[in-house]
DNA sequence: TAGTGGTCTAGACCACATA
DNA sequence: ATGTGGTCTAGACCACTAC
């Protein structure tokens, strides 16, 4: 391998980037640009280090990356994946509530129910979350999630208009499976990673109702706005959860 | 290099630990064991190569771990560091609590009160926590965090009392920096990671009292367990934080 | 100038999966 | 038997830091 790979890097040129970093940017850019669906297996590291002219190590250090991110999956033996939220046997991707008791349980709500589902005008708040702007179209669901016949979780969700068209409660009510798992299948949005502010809330009289609990019980207020490739954000969710027999489980390295 | 490494991995036996990784144990033993103190430089990846009898590549890979871990700091042209709570730009290692408004602030609670510091006999939960006996001595502390004269978190913490002992209520008021940086100088106990358990809750009376709200404000609690290497679990802390004008901020990858 | 970590390469062998 | 990713090595060169 003596010819030149794609983007000599300069020496001290200003702004360097290692060739690895452009390796990985490159294959972010087909993962994005959809050259590999999620679930298929993107080429294998000697099939990209010919393609892309470098070494076989060099293209590893990309994926390693991009599998430290969570946005492939090594497989031994049978090559690199695009990761999904379908197959995945993780329900909830982004859900960290945890039961109190159970920890092996690892059991996400079992119960799932619309609430509903409306086209709407976004205000300038969720517009403000979404990159968009006030009064563009977007879509609000509401719905609640229980655990064992117990409403535990109230959540709002606003996605943007565009490309999300023809998302209705009755696509959502008929799917089985993680939410993200049918953006992804259904309107090609891959969530890659999200942001979540967390306060302690009391409930207004229509949430206490929902979530079925007095109006002074404290509320985990959890609003979580999600990501898709290069930090466009592709949903706000405004979630509130019960924690009397559940916790939020966070890991801090 | 052509001789064996110190264990020579059997081909197919059922428990196989890659080289790198038995290298990277025996660098945390020794981290452990304070052969190289917080701050200090680790030996060079030629020289751990040499001492170890690996290449150079391995010891990199095990490094490249312990580094991902927030173990050790990697400087270009100056070495490899232990990690320290001492000397780090950030204040408060765990702490998530931020301003609703400002971002790029990064600051701090400014204000710290020791409310008490007392020895006394850990009860079951506090025992357990920690992993010891009940009624064996452990170290409580109180204390209020302010931001600009708001009293904002309420803070109760119990140490083991064996590797604490000395802690007093005047060490910890005369000192100033971390927590765990005095825990790490004083004591030679380094904190690597912790798990945080959240709700939200009511104070009752006292606590209202401590940080100037109603009880029936909701607060966030959290409940933190940090660990020192090994997984020994060494501190265990309970939070109530207001979030009325701060909140918990948390990345999901 | 010397030493450090950072990047890149090339090749060997291993473990795993599939046909 | 073949192809995949996983490990390990050895050596080259680069960039940064210190003396």
């Amino acid at each position: 391998m003596t010819t030149s790979p794609l983007t000599v890097a300069e020496p001290s040129t200003p702004s360097f980037s290692p060739l690895y970093q452009q390796i990985k940017s490159l294959i972010l850019q087909s993962l994005h640009a959809g050259e590999w669906k999620p679930g298929e297996p993107i080429p294998s590291e000697i099939d990209l280090a010919a393609r892309f002219r470098v070494s076989q190590g060099t293209v590893r250090k990309a994926i390693d990356e991009l599998s430290a991110e969570n946005l492939v999956v090594r497989r031994q033996g049978k090559g690199t994946f695009v990761a999904t939220h379908a197959e995945q046997h993780v329900q909830y991707r982004f859900l960290k509530l945890v039961p109190d008791s159970g920890d092996v349980d690892a059991e996400g709500p079992a119960e799932r129910e619309i609430v509903d589902c409306k086209r709407q005008r976004a205000s300038a708040d969720v517009a403000r979350a979404l990159s968009l702007r006030t009064g563009d179209a977007v879509l609000q669901v509401r719905r609640v999630l229980a655990y064992r016949g117990t409403p535990t979780i109230l959540e709002e969700l606003w996605l943007p208009g565009t490309p999300f068209k023809g998302l209705t409660a009755e696509r959502l009510t008929a799917w089985h499976g993680p939410m993200y798992a049918l953006f992804e299948t259904e309107f090609g949005v891959r969530m890659v990673r999200a942001e979540e502010k967390i306060r302690a809330v009391l409930p207004d009289a229509s949430q206490a109702a929902l979530l079925a609990v007095a109006t002074s019980t404290p509320l985990l207020s959890v609003e979580r706005v999600a990501y898709t490739y290069h930090d466009t954000p592709m949903e706000l969710r405004r979630g509130l959860y019960r924690t009397d027999t559940h916790h939020y489980r966070n890991d801090l390295g």
